[in-house]
Formats: structure tokens, C-alpha cells, sequence
DNA sequence: GTCTATATAAGGATAGAC
DNA sequence: GTCTATCCTTATATAGAC
């Protein structure tokens, strides 16, 4: 792998864990074995580099997220596969952890991948829910945008209640939570 | 008001907008206006400062949600009026963002304060739940806790998607999806 | 209690040799 | 392209005067 590819992937790898403001040039040249010259040579400097890991974990995050969202499976099945997806509970989202960091936040560069990310998987719940509606799979008050959002807000929601407790068991509760509101019950059950 | 009562509430500040890593002393002292001396004869240091303001807001919080939560209305009434309180959305959670921190993740006694106020507001909406199953005001195959984690997680989530797009939307949208999944629906609509 | 001085390390970047 | 040397600033803390 070239001297370039290991900055990004360690850039990726120390914006997981600490952050933007929590990571440093040297940490990551250490980590992808370089010295300093290399890295100025690739990259502009911090910002640039993180630029670049950035837009590199959105895309591999979207990719995953549609090769879930667009599986097999009524439009429930395939929103419950999303939400009960495998995941790294505890190291949290390598995208949404880093609304939290000023820096990215106040620089409409570097936050645009992370907007880009959950507007698209955003729409693409959406659109699941508007066809369980016209499926008469969900109720018909229900709103696409709004359950979409709900839907992505309870993942990112249970990273830090996960994250806060130390167990990745609020995070399955709420997901399980959700899911109870969300499933289709057969009208022969009374309500 | 005194210098160590101005030093935490300017580590609180900066720890909301900032996080722990991104929160140095020499901003610390220049915002609360005292010198160097003061603060570490207040405080044994960062981590110690941190931790009482972390204590500080945790408290605040917990007060303000169960002030709300143990308002009048029904228990759907109740959780609707948690989840539509005023909030400062872009300015995130000044709790929940702390998870995000790895160093405060890293540390039993700071992460102490933020676990204690999810799991106390999460046991007062189980609670609530609970009593609206009894009440009949909600489905009797919801689970208290779980439906509990989902509205924090939807709240907490809300907050990441708001600022990753800049705008509260997000979070108004996710809070409108979760209480349209949750309404209680009278009998005489066909579902 | 509060201040200034000082100390050591780290953050972030540039210069120039190879 | 990569390395080392060097630079200036900030982070975090201690010492000691007032």
C-alpha cells in the first residue's frame, strides 16, 4: 500500500477513536509508519488529510448502508435489517462522531461529507416507507422524511447511550424499541 | 460570583462546545478572566475542574428533564412534552456529547455523571410508559425501557443529524416520526 | 487566594538534504 | 518521495512571590 493510502487509513482510524481536534499530525505519522515530510508532501496539512479520510469512511459507510436498505424483504425486513445491522456499538459512528468536533462543524468542507451521508441513506429510508405505505405494510398517516429520520436518529442515539453506559445494551433496547412502534401487527389482533 | 464558581462555569462552556480534548486551561482561565495560580488552587487539574463541571451540568439537565417529564398530562402528553422542550438543537446535548470524548470514555469517574443522568431520565419514561400501558393509552406489547431508550436515542440522535446539516430540522423531523409512531389512536379509525 | 515566571512536552508546519 | 532538522505556538503543570 503506498505511503499516501496508509496516511488515510490512519487519518480513518484516529478520527474513529479521538476525533478531529483530538488527533494530531505525529500521531498520525506514527501510526502509518511515515515521517513528516511525507505527509506535506501528499496533503496540504491537517485539514486536507482529514478531508480525505473523511470523504473516504462517508462513502464506505453509504455503501453499506444501501447494501442493506436495497436487500430482499418486504420494506419492514429491510429497515429491520438496518437497524439490526452488525456494528461496532461501542467505537460508535466513524461519520456522526464527528458532528461533535467545532472544527469540522464550522467548516462547511469538511462537514459537507457527513451531511451528504445521512441525507442520502435519510432518503433512501424514506423511500422504503413511502412504499410500505402503498404496501398498506405501514399505516398511512406515517410520513417518509419523518420515520426516516427517526429511523437515523435511533442508531446515532444509541451510539452515545451506548457509548455513555459502557454496554452496547441501550443501544439494542432502543433499536428494539423502535421496532416494536414500527411493526406491522395483522388486523386480526386487536388493539 | 467566586473565581472557582467562574472557573466551572467556564469549563462547562467550553466543554459543550468544545469537548474535553478540545478544551485547554489557558481557555479555561482566559474566559472565567483569573490566572493560572487560581486554577490549580481550586483544582488539582484538568480532569478535576472538568469533573466538577460535568457534575455540574449533569445535574441541570437531570433537573430540567424530570421537571417536565413530572408535568401535568397524560403519559404520551408527558413524553410529547419532553420531546418538543425548548432546545438550543445546533448547540448538540452538553451531556450527550461528552460520549464522543475518548479520553472521559476512557474514565470511569467523568463518565460516571453522564451514564447516571441517561439512566435516570431513561427509568422516569420506562415509568411513564408503563403507566400509559395501564392506562391503555399505549400498546400493551411495548416494553417501558425500550420505548425509553428509543425516545433518548431519538433526542440524542437528533442532535447529530441537526448539526451535520446545520439546521434543527433533522431533529424536529426525527421527533415527529417517533411521536406519530407512539400516538395513541382512538378506536373508531380503521388501521 | 491570586499572580507571574518558568518548565517540559506536544501541536502544526516549513526548509532543505538526500 | 522521503527523511531529519528546525521553528513557533499551545498544552499542562509547578514554583514561588505577593
Amino acid at each position: 500500500m503506498s505511503t499516501s493510502e496508509r496516511l488515510i487509513d490512519s487519518t480513518r482510524e484516529l478520527l474513529w477513536e479521538r476525533g478531529y481536534v483530538g488527533t494530531s499530525p505525529k500521531a498520525i505519522l506514527e501510526r502509518a509508519g511515515a515521517g513528516q515530510g511525507s505527509m506535506y508532501h501528499h496533503f496540504k496539512g491537517k485539514p486536507d488529510l482529514a478531508l480525505a479520510a473523511i470523504r473516504r469512511t462517508a462513502e464506505e459507510l453509504l455503501a453499506t448502508a444501501e447494501g442493506v436498505l436495497d436487500g430482499p424483504g418486504t420494506p419492514y425486513e429491510r429497515i429491520e435489517a438496518y437497524l439490526l445491522r452488525e456494528r461496532d456499538v461501542l467505537r460508535g459512528c466513524p461519520v456522526g462522531r464527528l458532528t461533535m468536533d467545532p472544527d469540522i462543524v464550522a467548516s462547511d468542507e469538511l462537514r459537507a461529507p457527513v451531511d451528504k451521508t445521512f441525507d442520502l441513506i435519510r432518503e433512501r429510508i424514506a423511500g422504503i416507507v413511502e412504499e410500505g405505505k402503498e404496501q398498506g405494510q405501514f399505516a398511512p398517516w406515517l410520513d417518509g422524511e419523518e420515520i426516516a429520520a427517526a429511523v437515523l436518529a435511533t442508531v446515532q442515539g444509541g451510539y452515545v447511550l451506548a457509548r455513555a453506559s459502557g454496554s452496547p445494551a441501550a443501544f439494542d433496547a432502543g433499536v428494539r424499541g423502535l421496532l416494536s412502534l414500527l411493526a406491522p401487527r395483522d388486523n386480526t389482533r386487536t388493539r
